[in-house]
DNA sequence: GTTCTAGAAC
DNA sequence: GTTCTAGAAC
């Protein structure tokens, strides 16, 4: 077994590992799977970043939300349907949002159904708190909006990159941040 | 996306 | 001294 197919998956410099990938070895991972159907598969986000946090991922491959075309508005409210399912059967007595990062890290489209108590020992820095309490998270319900209207979504994301670097000074955030264990970033209020 | 860490900031 | 930030990870 020596080195003759060396061309692609060989390159001595600049080879980054595949964490973008992650998601579609979680999605076939049946540890984390908590439901499928023909269309969806949900599974448990690896590092929490509440009591509950799912993600709700099409089985077509969807690399993001660039990629999504006016067809695919039935697919988003299925998905959007059955990760309310999914919250409600979690714990009906907690509050859920539904919704995208407006540029997520990981490859593959992901809708994020997580909690509100925001108490997780995987919430760990400024960033994770404002990827799901500023406009960077955007409501399932305005993406389906506007695939409907204009036929595709688009961000700017130069701006939703600095929505991660504001300041924690949100009044939600203040009213939140008693719940955390183990972060104690300070706040600006 | 996480982990680790050097250097800045406090 | 500790905390925070930004960048590399083969």
């Amino acid at each position: 077994k020596s080195d003759n197919d060396s061309d692609e998956d060989k390159k001595p410099v600049k080879k980054v590992p595949h964490w973008k990938g992650g998601l579609l070895t979680s999605m076939h991972d049946s540890d984390a799977q908590v439901y499928t159907d023909d269309d969806v598969i949900i599974i448990k986000d690896k590092y929490p970043k509440a009591t509950y946090h799912f993600l709700v991922m099409p089985k077509e491959n969807i690399p993001n939300l660039k990629s999504l075309k006016k067809e695919n508005v039935e697919l988003l409210q299925h998905m959007h349907e059955k990760g309310k399912e999914m919250a409600e059967k979690a714990d009906p007595d907690l509050q859920f949002r539904l919704g995208y990062h407006a540029v997520p890290s990981m490859s593959h489209l992901h809708l994020h159904v997580i909690s509100q108590d925001f108490d997780s020992p995987c919430l760990k820095n400024k960033k994770h708190w404002n990827s799901f309490t500023t406009e960077y998270f955007i409501e399932s319900e305005e993406i389906i909006e506007e695939l409907k209207k204009n036929g595709k979504v688009v961000k700017d994301v130069n701006h939703s990159q600095e929505l991660l670097k504001k300041p924690l000074s949100d009044s939600l955030c203040c009213i939140q941040i008693g719940t955390y264990s183990t972060w104690n970033m300070q706040i600006g209020t």
